[in-house]
DNA sequence: ACCCTACATTGGACAGAATCTAAGGCAAGG
DNA sequence: CCTTGCCTTAGATTCTGTCCAATGTAGGGT
């Protein structure tokens, strides 16, 4: 996600200060955020950017690959900058933490062909639930 | 999920004509219904049944664990009765089906102490993404 | 440097999912 | 069969997310 600005520009981006912040916002910490939190952060820096802009942005980024989107508990989708690197979430059950993982091993092998009952499978996504440190007590 | 009923009034459920409703639509069919599919269902039997009472029945279930909640990308939550036998999830980003899999190895293995970070990890969500048969054309 | 035009943004209305509320109903134990 | 406290109801409300027509603007062409 480093020159996200850069490589979205090359793919003939339309760069406008709204599309600037939203990046912005998704690359300085790498917590995975609300689609109204990255709104909140935005407005901070451009007080007058709209929902329907953030929503659609985060739509934008997700098509192009740049950012992943993870639906955790049935509320509001969370965004995930780090899409460069496959890897797995660690959500903590009780105070909705997530942390990446890089586990071993393919889980997709796990799928045999009997199995699959006829999808054409595309991803994987692991979730590991658990209680977070400060959370287990 | 078999004897259901029986097992919620050892423990204290109060049973009423609504929830008997609720847990015999879901435990016919062994497909997985949206909150709004389950209240319609119920409501052939039972016409008065509420929205809200359908909702809340479905939520103690998930908390008693005799029902498990998928949920998908933003759509409404699916009910799984087949709490009982541990398994993952094919789902079709089309469609919205969701099909049961019991893939080979264990995914738990696949995450290595050092991976961890103090979490107390309790369980592994798998979902397979792809298209349907009938959505893959 | 300026203008065009296609594309982006806005904000409010809208839609779907789920929850909340207050009043009334009823299961189960005494 | 009475009481008590949990359950149910209908509708309002919250929360997410999308849609729309009107307006604004980035960036290429001249």
């Amino acid at each position: 996600m480093s020159d996200l600005l850069g490589r979205l520009r090359e793919r003939g981006w339309r760069l406008t200060a709204q599309r600037r912040v939203v990046a912005e916002v998704l690359d300085g910490d790498h917590i995975h955020l609300t689609a109204d939190e990255v709104h909140a952060r935005a407005a901070e820096r451009l007080p007058e950017i709209s929902r329907a802009t953030v929503y659609n942005t985060l739509r934008e980024l997700v098509h192009r690959g740049e950012v992943v989107e993870v639906s955790t508990d049935g509320r509001a989708k969370r965004y995930d900058p780090n899409a460069r690197s496959p890897h797995h979430h660690l959500l903590c059950a009780r105070c909705g933490l997530i942390r990446d993982v890089h586990p071993t091993g393919d889980p997709l092998s796990d799928l045999p062909p009997s199995q699959s009952f006829g999808f054409t499978v595309s991803e994987v996504e692991v979730t590991y639930r658990g209680f977070c440190p400060d959370c287990a007590i």
